[in-house]
DNA sequence: CACAGCCTTGCAACCGATTGCAAACTAGAC
DNA sequence: GTCTAGTTTGCAATCGGTTGCAAGGCTGTG
């Protein structure tokens, strides 16, 4: 089958160790016998097992990647720059497709199984206690899109949801946008939780603004479309905060059907500011998420952390910030 | 750190191989071993070191999954369905993202360290050669989205491209359009190739018919958008196939921009059906590419292959149909 | 009760690497 | 040529499991 150590160093004639060290960084070989095993290796095309050696070293190099959004198209952008990131540094992205489970045991026990090194939570409606359970069972985890805390039990990388809410919000007020409304995502993700806790806290302050309020079964094209079709048959805001692009281009779509113009008859702001976004078709205004950013921030942290496993926790938090297209009516 | 096999033997008093083969299927092993193990096990929480046993058994369970299409939404599926069929099937997906590697030797290299079990390649623009080299290498392979071949030299699963330029051309004609256009892939790309010969070959049996055919840097929105601009400068066919879902919808775009409407001023047929295809706003007439028999076949084909490994190569072809939306006229 | 036959169990070797340690070697200084 | 200090090398133990083999335990039969 595959070609060992032993039959390397039989060829070359030296020992098992000799051909192991030439193979690991900064061990100690003569240039002679290197050369002689680099020979003998070129050879018999060998490599090394990495399997073999996780088990002396305790690293494999496997990272977790676990995810519950394979619908969002956003979440292209973010594998492509995870996978990408991960490789850049010789780290290899193990994925867990959790669908619809939530509960953490079952990618725990299957991460610990292999060994992963570390695990990245990349999701921004998992809460903090799926992530803690990672760092329970002694695998070192950093919670990407994950809430923002000011005290976080793990490494958490992301945006302040709160107040990207406040801003949608804001944003809404200074076009003169009265009677307003939060169309968000799944009730029991943390992100729309927070968006809409941020949202509101600011509607309060106005007391000029008016403001009806529904959540998305999921952030899906689908479910965005859905609830504008029931805002515009019960009787629709003026303008709206979409807790996610893919939500808002649902509900554009919706209004399309009704013959609305977006920007004109009804606004509509987003929160992610993903590539499709910025088509001319749909051309939506929209809060940006520094998707890049964030996730090379994930990724230095997972470095970090393979230094020092025992690294206080903490929170990178990136600002947001308003992307003017036209979805919105202009400023007065 | 972790638990291993040789605590739970001494907690459960017994040797380390009745704890191991407790959590082997089929081996021998007494009720009362067996609970006494178990219970230690829980009581531990244990749980074996799948890379230690990979060493004897050979078995990681271990899949590369390689691809270079991180921009096309149709691979956000494409990712949810091979991990959810892998997983379900106790297989664990490796990602390799090759972003514009087109050579082969690093992603074997690297898989063969981890000793996959098997790699599939996911892509309909790498050429045969590419998954080759992993059959070469000794890996197990399938190239889903290949090209599809008589005498395949390894695993194929996916759609006769040529077939599909043909039934396209077809299409097109069977609408009374005349002056027909392809905007394919990118140039290199095997089925940019295969989809442009068998349109062209049905071209040439009806005379009737006038061709353009340009191809566009890569299966993406902006590449179809340019291509589409530069057509309506240079002045356009009456219809065109565009070699891809998402390349129509850069198509579309373009057409908007120059206030024509598809379907009524300019014929446009795709290809995948992808989940965008059927929004409303976009109602792309495309030939229907089975993605979830496709990626099902794939996974099937990898796990015979694990039981055999010197199965001979096989072609498995779907069928692909048009699905008629709003983007070509109706038939005359 | 003796014996055959099947189950269960532990021993020990092995999978493919790494690494502490001590022996062997090298080079340089005197 | 001898001695010292620093390098290079191989031995052997180890990582966390699996598995062939032989010994020991059990059952049932004559």
């Amino acid at each position: 089958m595959s070609v060992t150590l032993k039959e390397v160093a039989a060829l070359a004639g030296v020992s098992r160790s000799a051909v192991s060290r030439t193979f690991t960084e900064g061990a100690s070989v003569s240039p002679k016998t290197r050369s002689k095993v680099e020979k003998a290796a070129a050879e018999l095309g060998y490599s090394p097992n990495a399997l073999a050696s996780s088990l002396t070293t305790g690293r494999t190099k496997l990272i977790g990647l676990i995810s519950n959004n394979f619908h969002n198209p956003i979440f292209l952008e973010v594998f492509d720059q995870f996978t990408r990131a991960l490789q850049e540094r010789g780290l290899r992205p193990l994925i867990v497709n959790l669908t619809d489970e939530t509960e953490p045991t079952n990618s725990v026990r299957m991460l610990r199984q292999y060994s992963v090194d570390a695990a990245i939570v990349a999701s921004s409606t998992l809460p903090p206690s799926f992530a803690k359970a990672f760092h329970d069972a002694g695998v070192p985890v950093v919670h990407t899109f994950g809430r923002s805390a000011t005290s976080p039990e793990v490494h958490v990388v992301g945006i302040d949801n709160v107040e990207c809410g406040r801003m949608a919000a804001r944003e809404l007020s200074s076009r003169g946008y009265r009677r307003i409304g939060y169309l968000g995502g799944p009730q029991d993700a943390t992100s729309a939780m927070d968006r809409y806790r941020g949202f509101m806290e600011e509607v309060e302050k106005r007391p000029e603004l008016e403001v009806t309020h529904c959540f998305a079964g999921a952030y899906s094209f689908e479910a965005g479309r859905e609830e504008m079709l029931q805002q515009l048959a019960e009787g629709p805001a003026e303008g709206y905060f979409c807790g996610d692009d893919i939500l808002s281009i649902g509900a554009l779509s919706a209004l399309s059907d009704h013959g609305l113009k977006p920007g004109k008859d009804i606004g509509i702001i987003g929160l992610n500011d993903m590539e499709m976004s910025r088509w001319e078709s749909v051309d939506l205004t929209t809060i940006h998420q520094p998707i890049k950013q964030i996730i090379t921030a994930s990724v230095d942290l997972v470095e970090e952390m393979l230094k020092d496993p025992e690294r206080y926790p903490e929170a990178r938090i990136f600002p947001c910030r308003v992307i003017e297209r036209g979805t919105l009516r202009p400023r007065p």
